[in-house]
DNA sequence: GTCCATGTTCTTTA
DNA sequence: CTAAAGAACATGGA
């Protein structure tokens, strides 16, 4: 569900609810979400106040107050909404925050009356891919982390995709070579740069890289605009749907015409995951596999 | 019943 | 050592 731009559209969202807000009370419904295991999440959060919430890769950071940071990960359904105390819980919710408003920290503990409570940040996630995640001391946003797809540089680009010879679209799904994207705007993107996906992504020359580092900075803001791409859970902190499904050219539209060249787009399954290019404007790369066939001893 | 799903991580295989 | 393929995680929709 969450991609960059998916991520980055829950953190504006968010981020108006949040705020500056104080946490009242934690309700955790489930412990195995929590990341290491046995973390005392309550304690950690309860009384304190949210400075910031903001993204790194698919990640949400939020920091505390303290100088305490945490991360939250989406998965594959993962929700983070802000909603009235009293609406109704969806299934699968597992974590609810009571956050309170005002200048100081009156009312932070659990004698804090419901009418005090001015909302509720819930986490919900039937699949439980997704989950919230404490770092270990000296542990940073930024490790395991490659660049952020919106900040980065053609020559950057080209120095990350240098470093392997897997397929382009393998490494383009990598989080530590490039962090963000996921599987619908890599497609999208190899598409509108006219790459193969199976293209090694080491073999990439310059102009062709220089072109996708323009599509994929190109696709991402256009989703951002657009709210992101809702395919069926994603939701944005205020229940909102994503709009950029609608603008995918490539990602679900196997044997429609492509939108260029008419021919069908394919559907293939490279790295564990759906592949869709368009055999016409995606030239596929020489073949480099070895001619000879080696046999075995028996 | 089958297949598929916006993600990550571990194991197996070559 | 590299990396590709497969499985695992858990739930639900078509």
């Amino acid at each position: 569900m969450p991609e960059l731009p998916e991520v980055q559209t829950v953190v504006q969202t968010l981020s108006r609810h949040v705020g500056g807000m104080w946490i009242a009370r934690v309700h955790c419904h489930r412990r195995d979400i929590i990341t290491p295991a046995g973390a005392d999440l309550a304690s950690l959060l309860t009384g304190r106040r949210i400075q910031l919430v903001s993204r790194r890769g698919k990640r949400i950071i939020v920091r505390l107050d303290t100088g305490q940071w945490f991360w939250i990960h989406l998965g594959m359904t993962g929700r983070l909404t802000a909603e009235p105390a009293d609406a109704p819980l969806r299934p699968h919710t597992h974590l609810c925050l009571d956050l309170v408003g005002g200048p100081d920290g009156t009312n932070l503990d659990i004698s804090t009356p419901i009418s005090a409570v001015a909302c509720q940040v819930r986490f919900c996630d039937p699949r439980r891919f997704g989950g919230i995640f404490i770092p270990t001391p000296g542990q940073t946003p930024d490790d395991g982390m490659g660049p952020e797809p919106l900040e980065m540089t053609a020559d950057q680009l080209a120095q990350c995709m240098s470093r392997t010879s897997r397929p382009i679209k393998s490494a383009l799904l990598d989080q530590s070579i490039i962090a963000g994207l996921g599987n619908i705007y890599a497609d999208e993107a190899l598409f509108a740069a006219r790459i193969h996906p199976l293209t090694s992504a080491c073999k990439i020359t310059p102009e062709p890289i220089a072109r996708l580092c323009e599509s994929i900075q190109k696709i991402l803001r256009n989703a951002i605009t657009a709210g992101g791409s809702t395919l069926r859970d994603f939701l944005d902190a205020d229940g909102h749907r994503g709009r950029f499904q609608d603008l995918h050219k490539v990602y679900g539209h196997a044997a429609d015409p492509c939108p260029t060249c008419t021919k069908p787009i394919r559907r293939i399954v490279l790295a564990g995951r759906s592949t869709h290019f368009c055999p016409g404007c995606q030239i596929q790369p020489r073949r480099t596999n070895a001619r000879k066939i080696r046999r075995k001893s028996t």
